[in-house]
DNA sequence: AGCACGCCGACT
DNA sequence: GTCGGCGTGCTC
C-alpha cells in the first residue's frame, strides 16, 4: 500500500513558521473533523493544541513521520470561518507564524486546549412557563419538583456551580430544560439585557449627516469620522449600532486601553438594552471566554472591546466602529504585532460592512487614505451643547526665569484662575520628580546598570528608578564617585510641579495624575471623583489626563513642556505631541465658560507648532504629511522593521547585516534597506538592540519583498543566537 | 518556544 | 571520574 494517504494540515500552536501534517485522528470518520476545528497533536516530545487549516492535503513530509490528531477538541465544534480568514490574512500581512497568531488571537482558555472548553459558568432559571408549574403536583418526581422550587425562589436564577445544587442535579435541569420550564442563561452580568433606559439623543445636522452617511453605504465602506471633544462622536456611533441591531446585525466596538471604561460599557447597554460582551485585558479568563463564546454565539449583540477583541467571532456582523482610531495601544507592541485598527478595517471589507475610526486628531495614516478616497471623511465641528473652543496661546519662554519649569506668565494666570475659583491643569508627560540626579562636586549623574538611561529621582519614596527596566535603589545620600553631599535633582517631573505648586499657591489643592499616584486599584477613579466634586484646585498630570475624561470645571491648560516632542529621534513624536496637546486642551471650558491653553515652549516658530495653533489640527496634519511625504517615511511610503537583540552588542550587529545581505541580493526597485544601526536606546535591561529599517513606496511591494525575505531570515546562521523580530508598519522606530 | 543530544570545564 | 554549561537541531 504505497498511495498517499490525505492528511488534515495543522497550525500547532507554537512559535513556529510553516503548518504541520497529521494523519486523521484515529478511529474517526472524515464527519468527525473538519477545517477550523482545535485539535491537540503529538508535537515534538509533548502535546500542542493546533487548528485544522485543511482536509484531505496531501502529506508534505514523508509518510512514515506522519502521527494521528490525538484528539477533537470542542466537541468538533470548529472556530467560525470568519475568524479563521481574519487570523490567517493577518498572520500573512505581519509575516508572522500562523500558529503564534491564532495564540494571540485566541482567549487563552482556548489556547490551552482542555477538552471542553466551553465556559462552565452559566445560570439556570424558571422560564414563564417553568413559574406557572405546580410543583407539588410532582409526587413520582421528587427531584424535578425541588429544583422547581429551589428556582422559585431565586427568580434571578442560579450560578450552575451553586453549592445548592445536590449531586446530580445537572441531570434533572436537563430534563427540566427539555420540558421548556427552565432555560440556562450566560452568568455574566455584562452579557444581561436591561431594558433600554435612556433615550436616545436627538441628532444635530452634522451628527444626522455622518449617521446618514454611513447607513447609505452599500456593503463595505470605511469612514473617518473627525469631531472634536465633546461633538458626540459617541452619539453617532450609538445611533449606528441601534441601526445594525435593528437589522438583527451584531456591533463591534473597538476603544484604546484607558478608554475602555465601566462609563462608556454602561452608556451602550443604558441606551441599547441590549446584551453587551466586554472583552479588556483587566478579565478573568473565564469572563473572556464567556463573553467571546457569547459573541460567537450571537448572544450578545454589542461586543465592546480593547485590541484583541478584533478577533472576537461574530455571526452577524452589521458594523465595526473604532474609537480614537489614533491612538497607540491599538497596535500590539510585541510578538504578534498586529494593529486592531487597521484589521477591524479589513474585517469589514471582509463581511462587507461598513467600518467607522473616529478622532478628534486622526491619525496621518488615516488622514492619508482620507485624501487618497480610501476612506470617506465625515465631520463634527461643532461641540454638543454651544461650548466654546478654548484660545490657544504659545508662551515663548525663551530667556525667562523659570520656576520648576513655569514661567512667570503661566503662574500669573494659574493665579487668575484660581482666584475665579475655577480649576487648572497642568500637562507635564513626565513623571517622577526629575529626569536627573546630578553631583554638584564631581558632575557624577545617577544611571541605570542595565539601560542606556539616567535613573529618575522618586522624591517621596527617596529612591531612584529607571523608567526602562526594573532597576532601583535608594535614594544615595552622598555622589558614589566623590563623595560629595550636593547632589541635586535636575529637570522637571510631575511629582516635583506638584511640589512647586503647593509652595506656590498655599491652601490650594493640587492632585498629581500619572502612574505612580493611581497604581492603586481605584486610585484613578477616587482621583476623578475628587475632581468632580470640586475638592481640587490644581491638576498636575502625564497623557493619563489626556485621554477621554472631562473636567467642567476646569478653564486653564498649560502645557509645560512642549518641546520634547518638537526634536525627537521618533519620527512619529511630533504628531503625538499635536494629538496630546488637543485632547488636554479639549479638557479646557466646558458649558459657560470659555477655556484658555497656554503653551510653553523654547521654539514658537516651529513650522509645525504654529499651524497647530494658529489654524487647528486640519492644517498642522496637512503640513505635517507634506514634510513626511519629503522624507519618505509613512504614510507616504510602507515600512517594516526588523529588531534583534542580545547579550551583547556584536550578535544582533552580526545577524542583521547577514539579513540585510541576503536583502539586498533580492531587493526589487524602490526599495531600500537602511541598517542596521543600533536602537535609539542601545542598551536596554541589559540587552543590546539593534534595527534594520526596510522602506517601500507601496505597501504591495514590501509585501512581496517580505514574503520572500523573511523565510530565509529563519536560515540565517546567527538567527537562533538573538531574539529577533519584524514589525510590519512599526508605530515606532525604537 | 521547548526539549534532547553532545561535547568541554570545576567539583563531590 | 561525573554534573552541567549552552550551541545545534528538530518538532508533521
Amino acid at each position: 500500500m504505497t498511495q498517499s494517504r490525505s492528511v488534515l494540515r495543522v497550525a500547532v500552536l507554537a512559535p513556529l513558521r510553516g503548518l504541520f501534517d497529521y494523519l486523521p485522528p484515529l478511529e474517526c470518520s472524515p464527519a468527525d473533523y473538519a477545517v477550523g476545528m482545535r485539535v491537540r497533536v503529538p508535537f515534538g516530545r509533548s502535546t500542542r493544541v493546533g487548528v485544522v487549516l485543511r482536509c484531505g492535503a496531501r502529506p508534505s513530509v514523508a509518510e512514515e513521520r506522519l502521527k494521528p490528531v490525538l484528539e477533537v477538541l470542542d466537541d468538533g465544534r470548529p472556530l467560525p470561518a470568519d475568524l479563521l480568514d481574519l487570523v490567517e490574512w493577518a498572520a500573512d500581512y505581519y509575516h508572522h507564524p500562523l500558529g503564534d497568531a491564532f495564540a494571540t488571537a485566541l482567549p487563552a482558555a482556548l489556547r490551552a486546549g482542555r477538552r471542553r472548553a466551553e465556559p462552565g459558568g452559566y445560570r439556570w432559571r424558571l422560564t414563564c412557563a417553568g413559574s406557572a408549574v405546580d410543583a407539588s403536583a410532582f409526587a413520582r418526581a421528587p427531584r424535578q419538583a425541588a429544583l422547581l422550587r429551589l428556582l422559585n425562589g431565586h427568580l434571578q436564577g442560579m450560578a450552575s456551580d451553586a453549592p445548592v445544587f445536590p449531586r446530580g442535579a445537572l441531570a434533572t435541569l436537563r430534563r427540566l430544560e427539555a420540558k421548556g420550564w427552565v432555560e440556562r442563561r450566560p452568568d455574566d452580568p455584562y452579557v444581561t439585557a436591561e431594558p433600554a433606559q435612556d433615550p436616545p439623543l436627538p441628532l444635530n445636522p452634522a451628527q444626522r449627516c455622518a449617521v446618514a452617511a454611513v447607513l447609505g453605504s452599500e456593503g463595505f465602506g470605511a469612514f473617518l469620522l473627525e469631531g472634536v471633544t465633546g461633538s458626540g462622536k459617541t452619539e453617532v456611533y450609538l445611533h449606528l449600532v441601534s441601526d445594525a441591531l435593528s437589522r438583527g446585525r451584531q456591533a463591534l466596538v473597538l476603544l484604546p486601553e484607558i478608554g475602555l471604561t465601566h462609563q462608556t460599557v454602561e452608556r451602550f447597554r443604558k441606551r441599547l438594552g441590549v446584551r453587551v460582551a466586554v472583552l479588556h485585558s483587566a478579565l478573568a479568563e473565564r469572563e473572556r471566554l464567556r463573553a467571546w463564546c457569547a459573541a460567537r454565539d450571537g448572544d450578545a449583540q454589542v461586543v465592546i472591546g480593547t485590541r484583541s477583541a478584533v478577533f472576537v467571532p461574530m455571526p452577524r456582523p452589521g458594523i465595526f466602529i473604532v474609537d480614537e482610531e489614533h491612538d497607540l495601544s491599538f497596535k500590539q507592541q510585541d510578538g504578534f504585532r498586529y494593529s486592531g485598527r487597521d484589521l477591524a478595517v479589513m474585517r469589514a471589507r471582509q463581511a462587507g460592512v461598513p467600518v467607522v475610526l473616529g478622532s478628534a486628531t486622526p491619525s496621518l495614516e488615516s488622514l492619508h487614505n482620507a485624501l487618497r478616497g480610501r476612506y470617506q471623511r465625515l465631520h463634527l465641528p461643532e461641540r454638543a451643547g454651544g461650548a466654546r473652543h478654548p484660545t490657544v496661546r504659545v508662551l515663548d519662554v525663551r530667556r525667562q526665569t523659570l520656576d520648576s519649569g513655569l514661567s512667570q506668565t503661566l503662574i500669573e494666570e494659574i493665579a487668575h484662575a484660581l482666584s475665579r475659583g475655577e480649576q487648572v491643569l497642568l500637562f507635564l508627560n513626565r513623571r517622577g520628580y526629575a529626569p536627573a540626579l546630578l553631583c554638584h562636586e564631581c558632575g557624577w549623574v545617577a544611571a541605570c546598570a542595565r539601560c542606556d538611561a539616567l535613573l529618575t529621582v522618586h522624591r517621596r519614596e527617596r529612591r531612584l528608578r529607571c523608567h526602562h527596566c526594573a532597576a532601583e535603589q535608594p535614594l544615595p545620600a552622598q555622589c558614589p564617585a566623590c563623595g560629595g553631599l550636593d547632589l541635586q535633582a535636575a529637570g522637571q517631573g510631575t511629582e516635583r510641579l506638584e511640589q512647586t505648586l503647593q509652595e506656590r499657591f498655599p491652601g490650594r489643592r493640587v492632585l498629581r495624575i500619572d502612574r505612580d499616584t493611581t497604581r492603586r486599584k481605584h486610585a484613578f477613579r477616587d482621583l476623578l471623583d475628587q475632581v468632580h466634586t470640586g475638592d481640587a484646585d490644581i491638576l498636575v498630570g502625564t497623557q493619563m489626563l489626556a485621554k477621554g475624561h472631562h473636567f467642567p470645571m476646569v478653564t486653564l491648560v498649560g502645557i509645560v513642556d512642549a518641546d520634547r516632542g518638537l526634536f525627537s529621534a521618533d519620527f512619529r513624536a511630533l504628531e503625538r505631541m499635536a494629538q496630546l496637546i488637543l485632547q488636554v486642551a479639549g479638557r479646557a471650558g466646558r458649558a459657560e465658560k470659555r477655556g484658555q491653553v497656554l503653551i510653553q515652549t523654547h521654539h514658537p516658530e516651529h513650522p509645525l507648532l504654529s499651524p497647530l495653533i494658529t489654524e487647528g489640527y486640519a492644517h498642522f496634519a496637512e503640513a505635517a504629511l507634506r514634510e513626511r511625504t519629503q522624507a519618505g517615511l509613512p504614510p507616504d511610503t510602507s515600512l517594516a522593521l526588523i529588531r534583534a537583540e542580545a547579550s551583547g552588542s556584536e550578535l544582533p550587529r552580526l545577524f542583521l547585516e547577514e539579513a540585510a545581505a541576503v536583502g539586498r541580493e533580492m531587493l526589487p526597485q524602490g526599495l531600500h534597506l537602511f541598517g542596521p544601526v543600533p536602537a535609539p536606546m542601545e542598551r536596554r535591561a541589559g540587552r543590546y538592540r539593534a534595527q534594520l529599517l526596510v522602506q517601500a513606496a507601496r505597501r504591495s511591494d514590501l509585501q512581496r519583498f517580505l514574503q520572500a525575505w523573511v523565510p530565509r531570515l529563519d536560515l540565517v546562521e546567527k538567527a537562533r543566537r538573538v531574539r529577533w523580530s519584524l514589525d510590519v508598519d512599526p508605530m515606532d522606530l525604537m
